[in-house]
DNA sequence: GCCGATTTGTCCGTATGTATC
DNA sequence: CGATACATACGGACAAATCGG
């Protein structure tokens, strides 16, 4: 699939870091070394090194170097980057994830719809609302709202599978960018209606957008996990603009 | 403090977004006329536009143009990206933030320590756990260990104000890579010894490593705060790479 | 302390490919 | 099909930081 110079470089070299070629705390070939090696511009090197950096993999410095800064005995729990799903945290311990779709209808955003979400007032929004299952226990909720025009054939029975599956396989959509808050809040009503919650009485809550090719919001979504089924890993860059 | 031509270009277009010039949903110019009205080079407008799609301003569509998805109804109760202070969080309830130093103390590695923090084994570390007050409620508790090597100078009174301002203020260094894990937990014995939770049986966990601008790995954080003083906001692209 | 070699950071101009309309 | 717009790539130039002699 990446075919773009600059791609194969990226993979090319985060292979090798992973493999350990390149062990933690020490320093790459310098780029003009690179640029032989590839036989490519020293842009094309570049561009690979940033995408790296964006990763937590490496970092660079004037005048020296760019020196490794992936620690696989510290990465080693999560794989990469981003936010564990539901099924991945279900898996990974051993349990068997499992949706059920408690919601489905169709919707005008009204005022109070609109603010909430974000779309714009009078949409028309599939609204969704599940229960995440690990094995037999509730762990989870999800309400979602995806606009009905640019999300077509949505139906219990595909929601119950996986929506991503629909818009990035049978629709061939992307979702380009996604904006989400996380925060810890106390349990409402919904909540221990709902949820297996075992005693606690605060979880994990993440509210989020998602944008497609175009740049059109296509999805609100609040998930609500509770304690023990929620991870983020997150690696950020000194604001370098 | 911002030189560099794509920097100025970066923070020009920004104001611009904020301001309202270029509305949510919207077209930017096309890049050649970005680069003629800056009068500089195409690499120069791109690279400041890749920076405000990461931030989340803007989505580019090959063929189509440059789009706003900044939606400022949305993002208001953040301002930008990245976590929330806990002193930016209490101020922004009316709540006067403190720290108290509860621990203070230097440290070997030894190996338990290091498979925990990720310092090598043997590195001089210091150990400081305070707790955060917002007014005169316990909210949260900060376990850091810093490499004493390269963070000399801290003293308890340091550390009460704040570390950060110590770090790139009086040392000068910059802390340029941040990696962390973020999970909801269950309460724990130093919880219940420390802070105020209000009936509160899980809270917010956040653990992370910092690293200077040499590449080297200069601290190690654990956070635990009370829900509904904790709060992340993120925005991330589709995985390009 | 200075100087020169190395390395990364920034910027430019140009060419070509690809998606959209 | 042609015009427009973004995506990728190349090569060259100079600045700034680092390091060793």
């Amino acid at each position: 699939m990446p075919k773009a110079v600059f791609q194969e470089i990226y993979q090319d070299l985060k292979c090798r870091i992973e493999r350990g070629d390149y062990p933690y705390q020490e320093f790459l070939p310098s780029e003009s070394e690179l640029t032989a090696y590839y036989s490519c511009s020293r842009s094309s090197v570049r561009r690979a090194l940033a995408a790296l950096a964006d990763d937590g993999y490496i970092q660079s410095q004037q005048g020296k170097g760019v020196r490794v800064i992936r620690n696989p005995l510290l990465e080693a729990p999560r794989g990469y980057d981003g936010l564990e799903t539901f099924a991945e945290i279900a898996r990974r311990r051993g349990f068997t994830p499992r949706n059920e779709v408690i919601c489905f209808e169709q919707t005008m955003a009204d005022e109070d719809l609109a603010h909430l979400t974000g779309f714009p007032e009078g949409s028309m929004l599939t609204h969704i609302m599940r229960v995440r299952f690990a094995d037999e226990r509730a762990v989870g909720t999800d309400e979602s709202y995806y606009l009905t025009a640019r999300v077509p054939g949505l139906t219990p029975e595909v929601v119950e599978r996986s929506v991503y599956e629909h818009l990035e396989g049978t629709l061939g959509m992307k979702i380009v960018t996604s904006k989400r808050t996380i925060t810890v809040e106390a349990v409402n009503d919904t909540d221990l209606e709902h949820l297996d919650l075992d005693g606690f009485n605060a979880l994990a809550v993440m509210r989020g957008n998602a944008f497609d090719n175009e740049g059109i919001m296509v999805e609100y979504t609040e998930t609500r996990q509770v304690p023990g089924f929620f991870s983020l890993y997150e690696t950020t860059l000194r604001p370098a603009h």
